[in-house]
DNA sequence: TGCAAAATCACCCGAAAGTGTGACGACAAC
DNA sequence: GTTGTCGTCACACTTTCGGGTGATTTTGCA
C-alpha cells in the first residue's frame, strides 16, 4: 500500500516565523553585547574570543532551538490508541496440545514475539542462551517456522499468544 | 500503556559523531576565517559583522543539529483506549508522518511483520537485498527497534501495520 | 522406583540479519 | 539551479539466528 505524505505547511510555515523570530533575537543580542561594549573588556586580541564566544552561544541556542521546534510535533503524540477491546488472553491450549508445544516452549513464544533477542530472553528466565536456541530450534520446528518473525506471525493466527 | 523506548545505541553513536563533527567545522571555519583575516576585508567596525556571521552559521547549524539529533527522539506514548476492533486496516498515517517513515519503509515493515526475510522480501519487490536492508535499517532506527522482532512489535502498537 | 518428557547446557558452523559508509538518479521544492 | 528527500545499490564488517549433535539434570507419573 502507497501511502503519499504530505508536507505539513503549517508546521513550515511555523518553522520559518520561529527562525525569524530567532534572528531577530540574535540581532537583538548583538546589538545589546554592541552597546554594553561588551569586547572591550577582553583583551586585544579579542576578535577570535568573542567569534568563539558567540559561536558557542548561538550554536546552544540554536540546538535548543531545534530542540523546541521538533518537540511542538510530539506534543501530539500523546495519543488514543484504539486497541481490540479483549479481556485477559488465553492460549488456545487446544491448539498448543495439538501442536505439542510445552509450556517453556510457548513463554518464549511470547517473549520473541515481544521482541526481545535470544540473549535478553535468556537473561529474563535465568537460563543460558543455548537453552533458549534448543527452545526456539523446537519451537519453530513444531510450528513450521523458518524464521523467529514468521513463527510470531504464526502464533498469532493460531491464537497461541496475544 | 507506556512504550518506553531504550536508547538506540547506533544512533547515539551517530549522534556523539554528529556532534563531534559539528565542533570539528566549527574549528575549522574559525580558523578559515582568522587565517585569511576575512575581518580585515572589512571597514573598521567590522566585529559585528563577523560576530553576526559566525552567530547566524551556527545558529544555522545548531537549528540543523538540534533538529537531526532530536528527530527520532519522540518516545511513542500510547494511551490504551478499548474500542471495537476495527474492519480493513488503515495505517496511521499522523504517526506514519511523526516518525519520518516513508511509504516504502512501511511496504517493508508491513512484509518483515508477515514472517520474511529479507531475501523474500527483495524477491517479491523487485529490488537488491542491499535495498531492503538499507531501508530496514533506516526503519529501525525510527521505531528504536534494534530487530526486526521488536520493530514488528512496535509497529504493531503504534498501528502503524495491522 | 524407574521411565519418559521436559528442561537445561555446550559446541560448532553456516546463514541471516544488521551496521556504516558511500554513491547515484529521480524528482519536487524553494 | 541548488537543495533535500527518496529510492536504489554495493561492500565490508559484526552480531544474531538457527541447525545439528550430544549430553545432563529435573520432574511428573505410572
Amino acid at each position: 500500500m502507497t501511502l503519499t505524505r504530505e508536507s505539513a505547511p503549517s508546521s513550515r510555515r511555523r518553522a520559518v516565523r520561529d527562525i525569524v523570530l530567532y534572528g531577530l533575537c540574535g540581532g537583538v543580542l548583538i546589538a545589546v553585547l554592541k552597546l554594553t561594549e561588551y569586547r572591550f573588556l577582553v583583551v586585544e586580541h579579542s576578535v577570535e574570543i568573542y567569534g568563539a564566544l558567540v559561536a558557542a552561544l548561538f550554536a546552544g541556542l540554536g540546538i535548543w532551538l531545534g530542540q523546541t521546534l521538533t518537540r511542538k510535533k510530539p506534543a501530539v503524540i500523546l495519543k488514543e490508541v484504539p486497541t481490540p477491546a479483549a479481556g485477559p488472553f488465553a492460549a488456545d491450549e487446544t491448539r498448543v496440545s495439538q501442536l505439542g508445544i510445552t509450556p517453556r516452549e510457548l513463554e518464549i513464544l511470547g517473549l520473541i514475539a515481544s521482541g526481545l533477542s535470544n540473549r535478553e530472553i535468556a537473561d529474563r528466565l535465568f537460563v543460558s542462551e543455548n537453552t533458549v536456541k534448543t527452545h526456539s530450534s523446537r519451537l519453530f520446528d513444531k510450528l513450521g517456522a523458518k524464521r523467529r518473525t514468521q513463527a510470531v506471525q504464526i502464533g498469532k493466527t493460531a491464537r497461541l499468544i496475544p
